[in-house]
DNA sequence: GGATGTCGGTTCATTATTTGAACCCTTATT
DNA sequence: AATAAGGGTTCAAATAATGAACCGACATCC
């Protein structure tokens, strides 16, 4: 890996349970030495992208980030288009809704809502959803390039429960319903008793960028409510895909 | 400077107004070799801070930095907190309201709110705000650490405008009225024509970590509006501060 | 239509940067 | 008073970054 990625993995290691690490913490978690750690933090600190605690000498994320971040998001408003719509599906569901994004290999979580529940769903903002097994990862593969499926389907497939699907036939076989249907399920495929139903957002070009998705205690989905759910994650997805593309679906590659 | 610093200097490139830039683009701008720019993309797009369009080849910025960015929200909600409040003051002042972060050695414009009229001021997001020729980085200094000022004043000080100070001697007389009064005034020291108040966000150390600032054309700006609108501004920046810090200002350091 | 310029991307010998074991200092903990 | 753990530093040795030259593709211009 060059000095980069190692830079660019150290902040990586911050979470939104863990947003403050020492020295020590950085370097034993990513297998660097310490005085590289400490370099490659400087060299961070330096640009903005990491900040030192005066007083606890601890390190976390910095301020040039956001910055950044803003300046993409002022490009490509995904959500503040995005979020209106998830709060309402929230308040129209009572169950957490979950805002996703691709990049790289996996869907980031970019904005979540909570029910006021206390048998809830709990996901973190910033959680990577694997493509293959979450109803997330398989609404954005119905959308996405047919290399991107390929990569995803010959890759090691890891299964997080017993229900979990890893067989490249059986999840392309639930990825061709997702994009008849409109919408994917996913029945305790990340973690158990969770059962989750999601919809691809979409870009001008027709191609997935992202996702939204409602997830539930199994216990107490009714099977009567998952369709209607299902519809209702999609009309989410399709109204941001429209406010994003500047109303004109019509220039979609692949329809609903 | 280092590779990490190369790195993060080509992403800095990137800008409001030129969110997508090509290689030889950013190879010309930044001063690197094609080549080393090329593979510093590379390691960027990786960990997806960098996207590249699969059609035009130009690069842009990735959902990797709205992730990371967005875990540092989570732990510090600056921007939620505070951006209902720039909202209210830039409705009651009817002019240009923006809020910014400190970092490295400079603000960042983190979010903006414009008025309807034709004639603003027009600020971008992202913008950097030097510290000693804007209403912003008087407020700062204003409350900032001894170090911080002292490394600001020693440091070489550009002339923007005609009205700009330069001398340490009046800056610091600057900085000490803001003290007293509680906001600062920058009389077109940055712009010509654009008069500006702000008054410093402070963390619960009592320190400054951002400012929220109004900035209006001077022509419109009449002598007694600028006490009032100096105390908007104070009132907005230290709601802020409190709901940052848990209501309790008495933590506050120093008080305004 | 062919000469010219630009762009994205690649190669590989040369060069400069990164690396890490050992070290120091300070602050708990026992 | 001894021990351990954390932050930070040093410098010879090892490794990774560099950039001039080059390729093919596309556009532009006499």
């Amino acid at each position: 890996m060059g000095t980069v990625g190692k830079a660019i993995s150290l902040l990586e290691l911050f979470t939104v349970d863990e947003p403050e690490l020492g020295l020590s913490d950085l370097a034993r978690r990513s297998g660097f030495d310490k005085a590289t750690t400490r370099r490659l933090l400087l060299a961070l600190t330096g640009h903005g992208f990491v900040e030192q605690d005066a007083a606890t000498r601890r390190y976390r994320l910095g301020a040039g980030l956001s910055r950044l971040a803003r300046i993409r998001e002022a490009r490509f408003p995904f959500l503040q288009t995005a979020v209106p719509l998830v709060r309402e599906l929230a308040a129209s569901t009572a169950e957490t809704v979950h805002l996703s994004e691709f990049g790289v290999d996996a869907l980031v979580t970019v904005h979540v809502e909570h029910p006021a529940w206390a048998n809830r769903v709990n996901i973190d903002i910033g959680q990577l959803l694997p493509l293959h097994s979450t109803a997330s990862g398989i609404a954005y593969l119905a959308f996405a390039r047919d290399e991107t499926v390929k990569a995803c389907l010959t890759g090691s497939l890891k299964a997080f429960t017993a229900h979990t699907l890893i067989e490249p036939a059986a999840i392309s076989t639930s990825i061709g319903e997702t994009r008849d249907r409109g919408y994917s399920i996913c029945d305790q495929g990340f973690e158990e008793g969770v059962i989750s139903v999601a919809a691809a957002i979409r870009a001008a070009d027709g191609f997935a960028l992202g996702t939204i998705a409602v997830a539930a205690p199994k216990a107490r989905t009714t099977p009567a409510a998952l369709p209607e759910r299902g519809l209702a994650v999609m009309a989410a997805a399709r109204e941001i895909s429209m406010r994003l593309n500047g109303e004109n679906l019509q220039t979609l590659r692949r329809q609903a």
